[in-house]
DNA sequence: ACGTAGGTTCCAGATTGTGAAACTTTTCTG
DNA sequence: CAGAAAAGTTTCACAATCTGGAACCTACGT
């Protein structure tokens, strides 16, 4: 279950359903567009042709997840902007998590962050700022690769991701092989937490724990983070357990994974 | 402008693109549910083949707009549930507008509540609480018909939607002629108000007023709602003058439709 | 008024999606 | 714990559906 690492280069060919992967490839573009998309920028980027692209978007517009902004352009439409207004399904997990989060801040004044498996992967779903001027910007909403990024290392050490297929450097201090990211995540797995020093940007150091359910899998993970100026490698224990022991006071966690 | 109600049964035919107007059904079904939906309660109430119907779904598995609960069943995907913690296109707009809808709700004691046009009718995407024990219940996320809400009247008024076309009753006073409800636009379009007694539910009063852009078109609207006890007849156009008021002091919403 | 860029519609053709049925896996139930 | 039923996936031949180039519209900008 850890000696593995091979290459998921499965290549399945998936037949049957190419004009849906287009659909859900420009849908997703739209939506992780920060300003609205025009159908020409779609149709450079997507190499499809002109016609079947605005057929594609209109289909999408049509059923309400896209819709056309004033100035030209797609952007997400009333069908998903109503499904964000409800929240989504990261909610009770954020909202059980927030108090410890805040405590965490109070007392280290650095920033905590909590990030789940994304699709591509590790996405950021909440932070609480800590006192301190320098800190973390706002990257809630952000995804991060899991082989640079502390709550990736944690992640797949419980369970709670796949490790990534290639290994693309940040900095000169990345992990970009797989023999050593190995390492890092048994590690993790030993220790309960995982560190990045300089891995995702220099001089930005994480320290990042797994939140569990019921079965021991990984289901998000809390991280702190700040300047190798402040976080030094002997604090990284402290942080790890200080986490530990505020989240282990939050009530009706372990229920959420087997709700 | 306002003499057509002519029924928009215009039956464009819209051909080519069976499959993804399949696949945008299914994940509305999906997002809009609350619990995780199965392929098989989603085969039935579609009547889709289970084989055509297990297709689409997986590949929207795979696109990551849609996951597989841990206990069977389709839910929404990390990438829209991450698309959710940005907060969708109404963030700025919610923004905008708390602080003038706290200053009413602890001026008139009653909920008060923000609407756009949605996909299938009005859109509720943000609320403040009043102070009264006797209230409504946060309906955020959830969509009403406009002929039978303050909102939809106002939006529909001021160019914000368009007149449905069908008016289904929810209460015995429900307009469902299209004569009276044009009487409501109309006044609700010189008045510069909108209101309902008892067509949404017995006993709910609701006074909205629209939210315009640089153009005077309502981008959203703005309403009070409570108890037919409370809100009197008398009450409506001081409500309204209130809210009008409140709105005229919220800086650079002019702006925000010509953005 | 003219030209250009951005967008939509058309259409013949074949690639692609379809659905019934076979097959596999999971979940009841006695 | 087996045996059955339900739930979900895969297969395959067929033709209906989607495709993409080109023609056709707008709407700007000059």
């Amino acid at each position: 279950m850890s000696e593995k690492f091979a290459l998921n280069v499965e290549e399945k060919p998936v037949t049957g359903t190419q004009s849906i992967d287009r659909a859900c490839d420009l849908l997703i573009r739209v939506i992780n567009s920060e300003d609205p998309v025009t159908l020409s920028e779609l149709v450079s980027t997507t190499g499809l042709a002109k016609g079947t692209t605005s057929r594609i978007l209109s289909a999408l517009e049509r059923s309400g997840l896209l819709a056309r902004s004033a100035f030209g352009g797609f952007e997400s439409g009333p069908v998903l902007n109503q499904f964000a207004v409800r929240g989504g399904a990261y909610t009770a997990l954020i909202g059980s998590l927030t108090p410890a989060m805040e405590r965490i801040a109070d007392i280290t004044h650095e920033t905590v962050s909590l990030a789940v498996t994304g699709h591509n992967g590790i996405d950021n779903i909440a932070q609480v700022e800590g006192s301190y001027l320098l800190g973390s910007r706002n990257w809630v909403g952000e995804s991060v690769p899991s082989h640079c990024s502390a709550a990736g290392k944690v992640l797949i050490a419980f369970g709670g991701a796949s490790a990534p297929s290639t290994l693309a450097p940040r900095t000169s201090e990345t992990i970009t092989d797989f023999a050593t990211l190995d390492a890092h995540i048994r590690n993790a797995r030993e220790v309960g937490y995982a560190v990045i020093r300089n891995e995702l940007e220099q001089g930005l150091i994480s320290v990042a724990i797994p939140v569990l359910d019921s079965s021991n899998k990984a289901i998000a993970a809390l991280s702190v983070s700040g300047p190798a100026e402040r976080i030094t490698p002997g604090d990284e224990l402290h942080i790890a357990q200080l986490m530990r022991r505020e989240l282990n006071q939050v009530q009706g966690l372990k229920q959420e994974g087997a709700a």
